[in-house]
DNA sequence: CGAAGTCTTGAAAAATTTCAATTCCGGTGG
DNA sequence: CCACCGGAATTGAAATTTTTCAAGACTTCG
């Protein structure tokens, strides 16, 4: 586990701005796309955009839920912390992914911007109506969260059952798909530092790093920097991450 | 990580059986309850009832999924298996519980009794043509979706973060939530042998049982038998699982 | 260019797992 | 009804893994 620097609670991380959906970059992944064209501006009438600069919060643990969230660029996190500083990333958030609905009317995560970031929010009072009105929309939703359930069983295996070594390497080829790289392009971007790979993955950042050299060492990945790496033999990769594919 | 004995592959240990639905003990609980009752009859035309004895398998990984489940009585347990034997339980699941929707075609899981049990199986056509038809039902399952993610997110909070003791009494106070038991009855059964919870826990057998005996050295719970649990001190058990709740 | 924070690495400490008995419990059969 | 058998649970000791503590190198960004 870490502790947050506090320069994650910098001013003005947060900004509010117009919005044209139908320019939106992430349009089709998004639920929008969901929704019969000519329905689709209900939606629009209860989205705002949201700028986050890197490390601005979106959302805090404890506050109500008034939102769900759809992300256009960038990367979040979404990060529970426990009073003794235990954190664990329960995920990190990618353009396209929708998320933010749940059976609590509280909050239980922050919500943070791992780097600069913009992310559609769309009230849930309209979100509910959207449901109601379209049933195509709350197919769309329960979809989603099957595929998200499968997620989070995904990682509980990983958490449970895995070494750091496997871990990480499945880790990194989770983010390669997620991030919908390109299947020759050997290069994975890591926004994120290396506290929220450990609070993600269930270790330290000590080990995190080992684990990084080790796969250095052993020729599966080159890091030409701490965010950027290289994946130089995929089929190692894959191999260690084979236990979730 | 256990190894499964090989009793667990008994000859007739599922059978189909006649069903009325009635009276079924858990209907107000079950999804059955989210249809308008004149045309829950149209759920019940596609339902099955299978009974389980112990250990029996409801599905296998690999197995293409044909349906969705929910408990009417007893326990089952969902269960993802590497090549070497590594296991998790995903789940417990108990009455009441509706359960199998995925976003995959084929099971990830297997799903095996925990002790004899029953269940209710709906064919994923039946599901999906009455998502369609009753808006109420396709609700129903997303906030029930949602809620699972939440428990699978408590989960990977807890697998990654906690320490064997605080898992342990965690799972005991969720375990007694998930059964409903009433507030001022200390016991708390345990179908599931020590190698469940391990693999649920993410420990080992060992550390599971130095971790019972740790609570009861304590005086936080007394251990009539391995398969049952009394519950000494409330509020130290509850203090060890604040994390979850 | 420099300071602050981040990442890496090493060594010691702690925790959990592994290995190995022993005990306990439940079911079976005499 | 009781003794016995086999699997399950507990316990102990050693081994391993990961964490913790500490220091140094490297980035990044103002």
């Amino acid at each position: 586990m870490t502790t947050q620097p506090l320069a994650r609670c910098r001013q003005h991380s947060r900004t509010v701005v117009p919005l044209d959906c139908a320019r939106c970059a992430v349009r089709e992944l998004a639920v929008c796309s969901s929704l019969p064209p000519p329905e689709a501006d209900a939606l629009e009438r209860h989205v705002f955009s949201i700028e986050l600069q890197a490390n601005g919060e979106l959302a805090r643990a404890g506050q109500p839920c008034r939102h769900a969230y759809s992300v256009t660029s960038g990367m979040l996190r979404v990060v529970r912390t426990l009073p003794d500083a235990r954190r664990q990333v329960v995920a990190f958030v990618t353009p396209g992914h929708f998320f933010g609905l749940s059976g609590h009317k509280v909050h239980r995560y922050s919500i943070e911007a791992v780097a600069a970031s913009r992310v559609c929010a769309y009230g849930l009072d309209g979100i509910d109506e959207l449901r109601q009105r379209f049933p195509s929309f709350e197919h769309a939703l329960l979809e989603r969260a099957c595929r998200d359930l499968d997620d989070a069983h995904d990682s509980m295996l990983l958490l449970a059952r895995l070494s750091p070594l496997e871990r990480l390497a499945t880790f990194l080829v989770r983010l390669r798909q997620q991030m919908r790289i390109r299947g020759d392009d050997p290069f994975v971007a890591l926004p994120m530092g290396r506290g929220d790979i450990a609070d993600h993955l269930g270790l330290t950042v000590e080990t995190v790093s080992r684990s990084f050299t080790r796969l250095r060492e052993q020729g599966v990945i080159a890091l030409p920097d701490p965010h950027r790496v290289e994946i130089l033999d995929r089929a190692a990769l894959e191999e260690l991450a084979s236990a979730l594919h």
